[in-house]
DNA sequence: TCACCTACTTACTTATAAGTAAGTTAGAGA
DNA sequence: TCTCTAACTTACTTATAAGTAAGTAGGTGA
């Protein structure tokens, strides 16, 4: 019924394409990469990964698809648990520091950002999508927060989730030319100003 | 004595290349211009670019560190009057502003970072100087307004000068996928979070 | 006036990019 | 066993990139 995959293909080749893409992406941006990059580490050919992905626009699409769904996916998990608004910015914050420790990556927007005005219109269309299911996610955390009083800020949590999505991501970048230590701080700087002891 | 450039030649082609490069730098990155884009709109072959910056990375490096010289010659004219903190800080929150109007480009130092595993590393030097001068100085600025109690925050100047460049940093990316709204957003948190009075 | 320099142009080279058309091969299903 | 298809490879094409070598035109200084 269900057909398995030959056994002379890569186990998953698809998605060893998508992991690599997405580290290239975070790695490298999606100008500095080729589709060479992509096949040359698997042992496939050029066109193997045209193949799975007919344009390199088609692959960037999937790539932050993928990613927005793993996003899902672990917000939804806290909303699944019983975590505290605390430990979902920490767990927002981990994330970052995993993209960090993993090789000075960034954060996908952080770079389809800085390379908007020339990357096709579908990746814009993802990023944006992406940015606004992050800030909205962040927004409604702090919210919860200041109104168990675990989180104190001044304003409304619309501009504190702008504020501290846009450092994240900026802290990520920062840390390549200042610094692991750059980016612990402005996480430190971020707790601080929710009102979080040391 | 001193000689003048000759008639035939553009009025100051040097200056224009550099005028040139750091906008595509700041509105598509340096991975995506090439010498044609900046040929072509002045009018000149691509070898005329040459001539004057033998290597992609020789424009790169020469236009990061004329825009360091006007960002150090900004904070000098500050240091020069008698602007207070807050006057200094304002100062710096235009210069972003001035980029967000003007075709929502980048801080430089957004998409050097960005691509920072793919430009050479002369460029990666500049960055890494750029970055270093603009904290130095947000940290006295933040140090000196707090001292003179028109700042209040919790930490060191240190911290808080990391999370602002990186926020302003972000925020300009930002607005790129979500607008110019969001980019002010995150001024008025900062500024909130500075202790200022809307 | 003659030699020289600056600021270019013309006409290439070499490398690499995305993308494609046609062929190949190993299994799956009838 | 035969056929069909998924997952490739081979062998291209076309475009564009950075960079260069050799030539040129106009002004400068001796």
């Amino acid at each position: 019924m269900v057909s398995n995959p030959p056994s002379h293909a890569l186990a998953n080749t698809r998605a060893a394409i998508l992991d690599l893409a997405e580290r290239l992406l975070q790695e490298k941006g999606y100008n500095a990469f080729s589709y060479k990059d992509i096949s040359s580490p698997l042992g496939i050919k050029n066109a193997a990964v045209h193949y799975h992905f007919p344009t390199k626009a088609a692959l960037g699409v999937a790539t932050l698809r993928r990613y927005r769904e793993r996003f899902q996916e672990y917000i939804l998990g806290f909303e699944q648990s019983d975590a505290d608004p605390l430990m979902k910015l920490n767990g927002y914050i981990a994330i970052q520091i995993d993209h960090l420790r993993n090789g000075y990556r960034i954060c996908p927007l952080g770079i389809l950002e800085a390379e908007y005005n020339t990357i096709p219109s579908e990746l814009r269309a993802e990023a944006q999508a992406l940015e606004k299911e992050i800030w909205f996610w962040v927004r409604g955390t702090l919210a919860a927060g200041r109104e168990q009083n675990i989180f104190y800020f001044m304003g409304t949590s619309e501009d504190k989730a702008c504020l501290i999505s846009a450092a994240l991501q900026g802290a990520l970048q920062m840390a390549r030319t200042a610094g692991q230590s750059a980016f612990f701080a402005i996480v430190r700087q971020l707790k601080r100003d929710l009102g979080l002891k040391e």
